[in-house]
DNA sequence: TTATATGTTCTTGT
DNA sequence: TACAAGAACATATA
């Protein structure tokens, strides 16, 4: 689930915490905190978050002590702010008597704490974030990729935040087959701008399914099931690994 | 029970 | 060597 428009939502969910003095912070140690519980809680305890940040599916809240929490959310991560501690927790952190959580049920996020964010996006090896690379940017970083066009978009070091299921809506709203080799695309303007659209949509609909538009392959991502844009049949393929869907009939 | 799943990262192969 | 593809990772669900 969290891909670029799914965490910039949760960035956005996450400002209710911000200037709130955090007053208690529980921990269930596990492989997705990076860092020792007596560092976290050093950062955390007392302090509050003066901002919330993203870059691709990177989330950074600034720490009133000049530091920056990272979150990254795997594939099963999320934010939940309210009474209780809910199951598969990582940490939370208690402010006015509620509670931001950082849960992560298959625990393949990520939660660290950094001084330093463009020194960690470069260590990561990140490229620019989808939503703020500019045409230009984006046409010169896909242009020498060699292999599919589903791999240069689910590539985070040419520009970071789209993931499996947002690069198939974007070839499917662009009637590009996922399959096409990357430096055989002609259009590649076009489907800098398909990307940008759909990232929006996705962000206005709160990344939630069921507000994403309709004729949408998000709302249908099984075999069989009728295309919303030329009436073909969505199919399933693989790409690098990952269950592709698209429609046979009008990407090519 | 086995296969699959949105994520990254390490390993393998070209 | 560089880069693309595959496997591994943890755990819930179909």
């Amino acid at each position: 689930m969290p891909e670029l428009p799914d965490v910039e939502c949760f960035r956005r969910y996450a400002k209710v915490s911000l200037g709130r003095r955090i007053g208690e912070v529980s921990i269930n140690k596990n492989r997705v905190l990076r860092i020792s519980e007596s560092t976290l809680r050093s950062h955390l305890l007392g302090n509050k978050f003066t901002s919330a940040g993203r870059h691709g599916k990177y989330m950074f809240m600034r720490i009133s002590d000049g530091y920056e929490l990272v979150l990254h959310f795997g594939m099963t991560g999320y934010l939940s702010y309210g009474e209780e501690i809910p199951e598969h927790s990582v940490f939370s952190l208690e402010m006015a008597g509620k509670r931001l959580s950082f849960v992560c049920v298959r625990k393949l996020g990520k939660a660290e704490v950094i001084k330093d964010r463009d020194g960690y996006i470069k260590k990561k090896g990140l490229g620019p974030d989808a939503l703020s690379v500019n045409r230009g940017e984006f046409v010169r970083r896909m242009r020498d990729k060699r292999g599919s066009i589903k791999g240069a978009f689910m590539d985070q070091g040419v520009m970071a935040g789209v993931g499996n299921i947002y690069s198939d809506e974007v070839f499917y709203q662009a009637g590009v087959h996922p399959k096409r080799e990357t430096g055989k695309i002609e259009d590649l303007d076009g489907l800098y701008r398909m990307m940008i659209k759909v990232i929006k949509t996705a962000i206005k609909a709160g990344a939630d399914p069921a507000k994403i538009p309709e004729n949408y392959l998000l709302r249908r991502r099984e075999e069989g099931a009728g295309c919303g844009i030329c009436g073909g049949k969505i199919r399933k393929t693989r790409i690098n690994g990952r269950g592709v869907y698209y429609c046979p009939k009008h990407q090519k």
